[in-house]
DNA sequence: TAAAAATACTCCATAGGTATTTTAT
DNA sequence: ATAAAATACCTATGGAGTATTTTTA
């Protein structure tokens, strides 16, 4: 067997469609299907239901292919290996990172991660957690700033901080001028939250349920952005993350009585990542870069 | 990369001797050596330390060592999960079967199946056809019971039985006490059918067709256990499947003079099923077993 | 000097390309 | 009729063999 029949396994699996999987191979599309042939032959089944209009991948075929993509992501840990071998701090570090924490955590500190990282190539990748722990999975990235808990075996995080929700009011709103939030000021109050899919929404779903407060039933936002404006135009009210508050316009936001409502945020990456020892330490530099600047 | 380098590399790592490492693999001394070279060159680092009295391993070659041991034990589980997939009486079969077929059939079927089949899992689906066709073509499923005539070029069917429909009326009917129905018995009455969607509905009015009886315009039934509860209730007749007369207090089932209505039921499947060989045998075993309880 | 790895060279298996055919819708 | 996979055939890369040389404890 070779690494390369996995790789075009893999491709197949990915695009069911001969023709597209050896464009993505870099190869004709004879080459590819004889190499699958050849792979069917070796391993005496078939993994592939062929006609010329679909490609379905058998059940063992399915099987194998999971096994292919883990082999591939081994192979491309050797890799990894070898090249922070030559030079740890060198190469590309493919980071995931969901959307209410993208737009106000980078600019925190891609600037300090650039800094000291500066052999580094660093590409970001936004989407919704359960994403990015797919791609996690499949070796498409190399890390991810997730929500804690997490409930994946497979992979390793650390622990970067924890970040406070506050309450965001409307400034005419009667408890705008509120020093600090109480228990009983929202039971039985509503409050604007974002749409399904995003971890906050979970996290101030089950803050609501605590404080006996309830979803405004009639409206869901796609973004903090889109909530923050929800609330300047004095529609209702929301949690929003600490790093999120920045000041606006017919805005105040007011902290919560403790014990505090926060997400904890973390890093993690495949337990068998060939940059293990390069994330510690990319870690703890955000760890160092957010105590400093929050 | 080739998974032979690796093996070669973890030969060595062992041996800690391109002789005996080569030797172990089948091959010769300089190829081994020649192919360690090349991985050497590939990744861009030294691996081996050389002298022709000691073969050491570079710090960063044991860690890629490791990984490629990994590798390899993932590569043997492809071949095993290979192996093990060869049994084709082995894995999961799963089949699909629509609603006023399921409950009649299959407890006629299934022991004998399972008993036959043995070390095959089976999953049953309950669905109407048209979502069966949607399933089977996507992969979902492997097979499915179907009535005939089946329009789908790209499924392959074999024909399991015909299945006769009775005339179920309340016993306090004037058909009650025939003994056969007659061409002309049903001429302008009314039947009661099943809702659109179930592919009984399309055979019952096409016989209703052929009778010139007629559907019953403000009822449509959800189940054939409906139908057959609205018809001992006294409200009006309908047509039932052979394996769906069960005897029940206040109905009579009366079959029909020839030509008989009849549904004819095939199991389907892909052409390209990798299952081909395993689903025949499955058919031969349904028909056997119809047949005797029948 | 002796054991062991590296080099030189030759061969051939096979991956991969292009052109074409077969197949199924 | 058409899109897609399979086949045929050719080329060339590179893996592996044998014979030999180089290296160093």
């Amino acid at each position: 067997m070779n690494i390369k029949d996995l790789k075009y396994l893999v491709a197949l699996a990915e695009h069911k469609h001969f023709g597209k999987a050896a464009e993505k191979c870099f190869v004709s599309q004879p080459a590819l299907s004889m190499q699958i042939q050849k792979l069917e032959e070796l391993l005496g089944i078939k993994l592939i239901e062929r006609s010329n209009k679909s490609v379905l991948i058998t059940e063992s075929g399915l099987n194998i292919v999971k096994r292919a993509q883990d082999i591939l992501n081994q192979v491309e840990a050797v890799h990894e290996l070898a090249r922070s071998a030559k030079d740890p701090y060198a190469g590309e570090l493919k980071i995931g990172i969901f959307p209410t924490l993208a737009p106000y955590l980078l600019p925190l500190i891609i600037p300090a991660l650039v800094k000291k990282f500066s052999k580094l190539s660093f590409y970001l990748l936004e989407e919704k957690t359960a994403v990015l722990i797919d791609q996690l999975k499949l070796g498409k990235i190399h890390a991810a700033f997730l929500a804690l808990p997490l409930a994946e075996k497979q992979l390793t995080t650390t622990h970067l901080f924890d970040e406070e929700f506050l309450l965001a009011v409307p400034k005419t709103h009667e408890l705008a001028k509120a020093k600090i939030i109480m228990q009983k000021d929202l039971e039985n109050k509503k409050l604007l939250l974002l749409e399904e899919g995003h971890c906050m929404r979970e996290q101030a779903l089950s803050f609501c349920q605590q404080l006996q407060a309830t979803e405004t039933q009639d409206f869901r936002a796609t973004s903090l952005e889109t909530l923050r404006h929800m609330v300047a135009a004095g529609v209702g009210m929301t949690l929003m993350p600490k790093f999120a508050c920045h000041s606006a316009k017919n805005l105040a936001y007011i902290p919560f009585q403790s014990p505090k409502p926060l997400r904890s945020i973390c890093l993690a990456w495949r337990n068998t990542s060939a940059k293990q020892a390069l994330l510690n330490e990319v870690s703890q530099e955000i760890i160092s870069t957010v105590k400093t600047n929050a």
